[in-house]
DNA sequence: TGCGGCGTTTAAACTGTTTAAATATTTTAA
DNA sequence: TTAAAATATTTAAACAGTTTAAACGCCGCA
C-alpha cells in the first residue's frame, strides 16, 4: 500500500470533497481481482475456471434452470451461458436435458461430479472469504457486505436500455 | 435483487456464523462485475477497453515505466503486458521507447492522445465511483474503503510463491 | 395454417490470460 | 577478455470469456 493514503493536496478550488470515488472504483477492482486470483487456485483444483463457479453454484441453488436465466443470473449473455455450458458439459461438471412442457427450453442439471464440485468449492469459497476478512470484526464484516450490496443496487439499475430483473 | 437474503435455514448442525464469507466472496465478485461494466461503457467512449485503464493510470502516476514494471503493478504477467502495451501502442495512446541505460529495457511513455484519455477517463471513474456510491455518507464510503484495502491486504500476501510488493 | 415472438445455438471477431521458448543484453566469473 | 549466468522483452501456442448478429426450432395466437 505505498499509492497514495486519501487526501491529496487538491490544488484547485474545490476542497469540498477529500474522498474521491475513483480510489474506491480502483480498491474495489483491485480487491476483486485478489480474491478472484486467489479463489481461482481452488477453483482449478477442482478443476473449474473462473467464471464457471457461477454456474454451478446457480445451480446448487435451484437446478435445473435454462441457459437464459443463469445467464440473466449471473450478469452474462446468452451465448457466453451456452458456451460456458457446453464446456463444462464436456467437462462432466453439468448436463442438458431438454424441458417436456416447452420445446424451446433447455435445462441444465448438476450430475454427480457437478454435485461434488460444488461442495468442494464451496469449502474453498469459505475459506477464501474467510481469509480475505481476516481481522475483521462480525460487525464489520456485516456492514461490508451491506455496503457491497448497496453499490451492487446503485450500479445494477443504470440507465442505459434494457435492466430486465427477473 | 430477490436472492436470499443473508441467513438460510443452516439445517446442519453448526449454527455459529449466520454471515457466511462465501457471500461476502460473491458479493464483492458481482459488484465488482457491475462496476467494471458500467465503467467498461465511458472507457470504450475514450476508445479503451477494460484493462488498459490500468495502464495509462499507472503512467499518469508515473511515466516510463518498463513492462515488466506494469505488469507487476497491475497484477498479470510479462507477455500479457506486452500484448496489451503493442495494441495501445498501436491505438497511439502510448509508446515505446528504449532505455539509454540498459539495453534490455524497453520503456512505455504517455502519448499526447495518452494523456488527453487520462483525463477524460479520470472524470468518468470519478463520475462512476459517484453514481456507486450514491446515497452514502462519507462515513460509510470512507469505511468501504478501509475495510476494502485491508482485504486487499489479506489476499494479496497469501502464500503462495513469489509474493514481491515493489 | 401461417406468422410473429421467444429461447437456444452458431458464427465471427476481440480481448485477456498463461506457460514455454526464443532473443537480446547486461553482469559476473574465470 | 572471453564464456557463462542472469535479466527483460517478445513471440508462439493454447484456452477462456465476452459480445453482436444471424440462424434454427418451437410455442401461441389469429
Amino acid at each position: 500500500m505505498s499509492k497514495k493514503k486519501g487526501d491529496k493536496k487538491n490544488k484547485a478550488g474545490k476542497a469540498k470533497e477529500p474522498i474521491a470515488a475513483a480510489e474506491l472504483a480502483s480498491a474495489i477492482t483491485q480487491t476483486a481481482r485478489s480474491l478472484r486470483t486467489v479463489l481461482s487456485r481452488s477453483l482449478s483444483e477442482a478443476g473449474l475456471y473462473a467464471g464457471q463457479d457461477g454456474v454451478v453454484l446457480q445451480l446448487a441453488e435451484q437446478d435445473g434452470q435454462t441457459p437464459g436465466q443463469l445467464a440473466q443470473r449471473l450478469g452474462v449473455k446468452a451465448p457466453t451461458m451456452t458456451r460456458t455450458i457446453g464446456r463444462m458439459e464436456a467437462q462432466g461438471f453439468v448436463e442438458r436435458r431438454p424441458d417436456g412442457q416447452d420445446g424451446r427450453l433447455t435445462k441444465v442439471y448438476l450430475t454427480a461430479s457437478g454435485r461434488l464440485t460444488v461442495e468442494k468449492i464451496g469449502r474453498s469459497i469459505e475459506e477464501c472469504g474467510a481469509l480475505a476478512t481476516s481481522g475483521f470484526s462480525q460487525k464489520e464484516t456485516r456492514t461490508l457486505l451491506k455496503l457491497l450490496r448497496v453499490m451492487e443496487g446503485n450500479l445494477h439499475g443504470v440507465p442505459v436500455m434494457d435492466e430486465d430483473e427477473e
